[in-house]
This record gives structure tokens, sequence and C-alpha cells, in this order.
DNA sequence: CGCGATTTGTGCACGCCTTCACAAGCGCCT
DNA sequence: AGGCGCTTGTGAAGGCGTGCACAAATCGCG
């Protein structure tokens, strides 16, 4: 975790905007209350109380009034928090304003699938360029798209402005691939292969293992069958939905 | 299966094996260091040490130990831990044994890709039937599986012994295949559209929400590049890599 | 203009998780 | 047999996150 004294730093204000360093579980979430504002927003809403933007979000109300305390009093007591310039200011937080340029290295089938996957370019990603090590796939079109060959990813990365990368490889090739965005000057990585990657400090790396979500719910399916065993066994204790995001 | 009273769990240890509450934190790395040891068992390890096995899994050694600790005492000191007993420990601890039948409804993009991710028959799953609304997808051979109609998802889930849903339709769709899940019996649900669910207690929802990684990452990139404009700042402190869990 | 209804923002306490540091235990070597 | 080095398992401390409960603030209405 970056260290980073935040506190007041008297005279720094310039023309950097203040940027307080949110506490991560609140980052996590913000993408989600984003979605509901647009969802609201969309519906005709104009403020929204947190009791309700809460339950669209599916958090307690007061978890939210608190995350979103951390940017600053954007609501009005008595009324509710004005929808669109909350998703103003959340995009700003989050960087969404500058559509960010993203790179997908592994065009295999899940990769493939992000490739045409809709829900990024509706909210703020671009996926400029496909690569793959495999000359098989170097040429083919997806979705208006030509994949290019991984060789070319660093030059790919200055011209075409790539800030995060995705590796949808499979993992005996996700930490070279790594290897090269991070030459590359990329310093936000998505993995979605089975592997650990070690990257040098100041590069950000999260990490989706599709696998490993199911092995979680079976997980928590083998307790329940084993509590129904039990006598006396109170069945279906509220378990509630989790999310993923550390 | 050994069994094995760690705790004190007075009388009550019958048939049913105890099952020990492992934090939720712990059990979110579980799969992790499952994943570790197949890597170290197929390379020929027989035993590694805490050390060892949190560097392959990318975690802190204390984390590991105290973790493992909770499932028992399955280690040797001044050896390390036994590779395969604790590969067959956690895959009982997960309910892994048991290759826990999958359906998955939502054909499209994703769907498609999650139907033959090759990552999940690895790791003790098996997709057993895929469903999608549309009659344009019906019929249609994915990875060996026939797409049903949605509508015989029902009969299916208890003739196929079906204990995990996946869910990967468009987020309009998604609370009444939801609905229409837990209605068939099905106590998890792994959920890949963005809205939230709502389900009944004693059912588990877990959520992946792809852009919601990359919104993450592109707030940590916005910080970055702020910082960087920062005067004297230091760039690039420690970060190291996150995995999505909650 | 004042009052009540409503909703935000937050101080505080509690619990979970992480991390350190070390005693206890095990194997090997002499 | 005894000692030494190595590794596990765990007590304790600290930090982070959550949720309650309430004061502060705003609007609308009489």
């Amino acid at each position: 975790m970056s260290q980073q004294r935040h506190g007041n730093t008297p005279g720094n204000a310039g023309a950097v905007p203040a940027f307080p360093d949110l506490p991560e579980a609140t980052i996590a979430r913000l993408p989600e209350y984003l979605r509901a504002l647009h969802n609201l927003a969309e519906a005709g809403s104009d403020t929204i109380s947190s009791e309700g933007l809460a339950a669209a979000a599916g958090v307690n109300s007061a978890k939210l009034r608190k995350d979103l305390s951390h940017l600053g009093s954007y609501g009005t007591r008595g009324v509710g928090y004005d929808v669109t310039l909350l998703i103003d200011q959340i995009e700003y937080i989050l960087g969404l304003d500058q559509r960010r340029a993203v790179a997908l290295v592994g065009v295999g089938n899940l990769g493939h699938a992000l490739a045409g996957y809709d829900g990024f370019a509706s909210r703020g990603f671009r996926i400029v360029a496909l690569f793959d090590a495999d000359l098989e796939q170097v040429g083919k079109a997806i979705n208006g798209l030509t994949v290019r060959h991984v060789g070319e990813l660093r030059r790919s990365v200055v011209e075409d402005g790539i800030t995060i990368g995705v590796i949808s490889t499979p993992p005996s090739a996700a930490q070279g691939v790594a290897d090269d965005l991070v030459a590359a000057g990329v310093t936000s990585i998505l993995n979605f292969a089975p592997c650990v990657l070690s990257v040098p400090a100041g590069v950000d790396v999260r990490k989706v293992d599709l696998a490993i979500e199911l092995q979680i719910l079976s997980f928590h399916e083998h307790r329940k069958a084993s509590l129904t065993a039990l006598p006396g066994g109170l069945v279906g204790e509220g378990e509630n939905q989790e999310a993923v995001g550390s």
C-alpha cells in the first residue's frame, strides 16, 4: 500500500486537485454506487436519499453515507444527494472522465469475450488494442479491432496512450506479458490468468480468478450441506451477498 | 478423510464432520493456496515450508500459517507441510471432492467464453447444462453441450444435481434468472451481470463485475498521475497486488 | 418567522483481520 | 543421547472497517 501523507499539506493546494486518500473498501464500492446512480439518472430521478441509493447499490445506508462523506459534502440535509453532481464527482475521483485506453493481451476463449464485452465501453473504457502470441490469431479482426502480435505491444502502449493492460493469456505466459506491459510503461494490470504476478513497486495488479469464486461458493455449499445434517440445525441462516473486491 | 478435532467442540462429534467456521478472509485464500499446492505437487515437491507456499501464493507467511492453523495442524515443525495431505484437506474443506455440477444461464458473449473455460473442469467443477432465453441460441452446441431453453431450468436442476448457478445474462434478465434458480433449489449463485440481485436468506451470491475491476484500477491510475504532479512527490511507493474476494 | 419533518455527516464502540515476535516441537548431526 | 537449527503454531497488539445512534442542517408550511 502506498505511503502517502495527505493530511492537510498546507501550501500545496495549487492546480493539483486535492486528492483524498479513500479507504480501499470505499474505492471498491464507488463503482457500484456509480452504476446505481446511472440507473437512477436514466429513470429520471433528480435527487436520491442515502437510503434509496444504498438500496439500489445493495449496501447499508450508514456505510454509503460514510463512503460519500470521504469525497466531501455533496449531499443536502433533509433532501438527499444530487444525482448528476454525484455522478460527476465519482467519475472524476475514479478518473473515468478520461476514457482510459485499455490493451488486452491474449485473445483466447476468455479474451475473445472480453474484447466484445460492451460493459467496458459503456463505463468509460476503450479497448484500443488486442494482442496475442499465437500467429494463428494475429491479423484476425475482433469487434472491429485487428489482433496484433505481442511483440508490437511496447510501441502500441506509447502510441495509443494505453494506461491499463488486461491479461487473459494462459498462466504460463502471464508473467512474461506482465513484464512486457511494465516495461512499456503500463502501471495498472488486470490479470485473469490464474497465477501470481510479480511486478515492481508502483504497479497495481488486480486479479480475477473465475474458478476461485466458484470454489468459495462450493465451500459455503459444503458448509450448508453439513449443517442440514446437524441435529436441530437451523437451516438457512441469513447469508447475504458478497461482492468481489479486496 | 481423517477427522480432526481441533478446537474443543465438546460432545457433538457425531458422524457429521466437525466443520470449523473459518474466517471469510481465510476461505477466500484457500483456493489460492490450493492452486499453488497443485503446482508444487506437479513440480515434484513433497513438502513445502510456509515461507515457500506463501511466496507461491503471493501472501505473507504468517498469514498463511494462521490460515492453515484454522484447519488443524497439518504441518510438521522443522519440516513444513505435506503437499498432498494439505491438498486433500483443503479440497475437502472446500467441498471440491464432489465435483459440483454447475448450470450456466446466458450464453452471450461472456457466457460462451465461460462455457468453454477449461479452468473450471480442472478445478473440480463440471458445467453440465447451458441455458438461454433466446430461441436463436437454443439448440446450438457449445463445447459438447446443447443450449436449452431457460424454461427447462427447473427440471434440469433436479435431474442433473446442480448445486451452483452462474448468471451471465444481461442485467435486465438477471433477477428473473436468479429467482428461477432459487425456486429450483439452487443456493449458490455466481453473478456476472452488473446489477444487485435480491435473494432469500440462505442463498449465497457472489458477484463478479469486470468493469468494476477496471474502475478500481482507473482510480489508482488517476491517483498516481496526480501524485507525479506533486512537488517532491515520491512516485511509486510500493503497491502490491490485490486479489478479488470479499 | 418559527417549528417540525427529514436527511446528512460523524463520533464511538465493537469485531475482524493482519502482523509481529516467540515459545514449542521436530529432525538431523555429531 | 544430546544439542542445534529450522519451522510451525499462536498470543498479543495494532489497524481497518462496519454499524449504531445522534447532533447538525435544510426545506416546507402555517
